[in-house]
DNA sequence: ATGGTGGCTTAGCCA
C-alpha cells in the first residue's frame, strides 16, 4: 500500500497539481489538509476521476479541513473526539481495507499556534497545546493496533528537524513544551515512520516557508508532516520518500507530500 | 528587530 500525506494549502486551487502527483507515484490513499473546502463543494468527481472510489471529508469555508482519499475501501470511524470543545475540521479517520489487510489511519491537521509561544497571551498556542495533549491522553487509553496517525501536525521534534536548532527553539513549532508534548503523544503508542528511514543526525523537512525568495537555496526547512504508525506494522515498512521536488511546481503548497510504502510482512 | 508570501471570506484573518 502506497500512501501519502499533504498539507496541500486549498483542495480545489490545487487539483492539478494533485492529478499529477497521482499520475507520477499512483498512490494507493492520500491524507489531505487544510483542504479550505466545505463539503458540499467538495470536488468528489474529480477525485473519483483520478481513481479514488472512496472519500471521506470534513471541511469548512475558509479555513482547515481534512480528506481521505482511497483506491481501497473506507470504513469511516464514527464518534471521534471533539478535540478542545472546536468542531473546526482537524481530524478524520478510517478503516482502510487493503487487499493486504486492513489499517486503522487518522488523518490531523494540529493547530499552527500563532506567533507568540506563551499560552498566557496567545490563545492559539494554549489552544496548540490543548490539543496535542488531549490527542495524547485519548491514543493512551484506547488499544492501538496496525494503526497509522498522519498529518500536519505543525510541529518540528527533532534537532535535525529544523535548519537550525539553537535559533528556533523560541519558535512556535519548535519549542520545548511543544516537541515535549508531541513525544509524549507519540509515545502512547507510535514509532516515528520517517525516521524509521532516515537517521535523526540527519536533516529532513517537509516545509519551506513562501516568505522566502529561494526555498531551495536558503533551505531554512522544518519536518511538520509527520507519519506514525503502531510496532505491529513496522515490519511492513518497505520505503519513505520526502518529494521535495514538488515545492518547486508552478504555484505551490508550501509544505510538500510525504510518501510510505507498506508491504505485507 | 522587521518583514517577507500566499489563500480565502476581498479585508482582514490565518498560516
Amino acid at each position: 500500500m502506497r500512501l501519502v500525506t499533504w498539507n496541500i494549502n486549498s483542495l480545489r486551487l490545487r487539483l492539478p497539481l494533485l492529478e499529477k502527483l497521482v499520475a507520477d507515484i499512483s498512490p494507493d490513499v492520500v491524507c489531505l489538509q487544510e483542504t479550505k473546502v466545505p463539503d458540499p463543494l467538495f470536488p468528489s468527481e474529480a477525485l473519483h476521476a483520478m481513481g479514488f472510489a472512496h472519500l471521506h471529508f470534513q471541511g469548512m469555508k475558509g479555513y482547515n479541513g481534512v480528506a481521505i482519499l482511497s483506491r481501497h475501501p473506507l470504513e469511516p470511524l464514527t464518534n471521534l473526539p471533539v478535540w478542545y470543545e472546536k468542531e473546526d475540521c482537524r481530524h478524520i479517520a478510517a478503516r482502510v481495507h487493503a487487499p493486504q489487510g486492513s489499517v486503522e489511519l487518522h488523518d490531523f491537521y494540529v493547530p499552527a499556534g500563532g506567533d507568540e509561544p506563551d499560552p498566557a497571551i496567545n490563545p492559539k498556542f494554549a489552544h496548540k497545546l490543548a490539543f496535542v495533549e488531549e490527542a495524547a491522553q485519548w491514543f493512551a487509553q484506547r488499544e492501538n493496533t496496525r494503526t497509522i496517525v498522519v498529518g500536519d501536525l505543525n510541529i518540528a521534534p527533532l534537532e535535525h528537524d529544523v535548519w537550525s536548532h539553537k535559533q528556533l527553539l523560541k519558535i512556535v513549532s519548535h519549542t520545548p513544551p511543544e516537541t515535549e508534548r508531541l513525544e509524549r503523544w507519540r509515545q502512547t503508542a507510535f514509532v516515528d515512520a520517517m525516521r524509521h528511514f532516515v537517521p535523526a543526525d540527519e536533516k529532513l523537512y517537509t516545509w519551506w516557508s513562501y516568505r522566502n525568495r529561494d526555498w531551495k537555496k536558503s533551505d531554512r526547512g522544518r519536518r511538520l508532516d509527520h507519519i506514525w504508525v503502531t510496532p505491529d506494522l513496522v515490519p511492513e515498512l518497505s520505503a519513505m520518500q520526502v518529494l521535495r521536488d514538488v515545492r518547486d511546481w508552478a504555484s505551490p503548497s508550501d509544505h510538500v507530500p510525504v510518501v510510505m510504502d507498506l508491504a505485507a510482512s
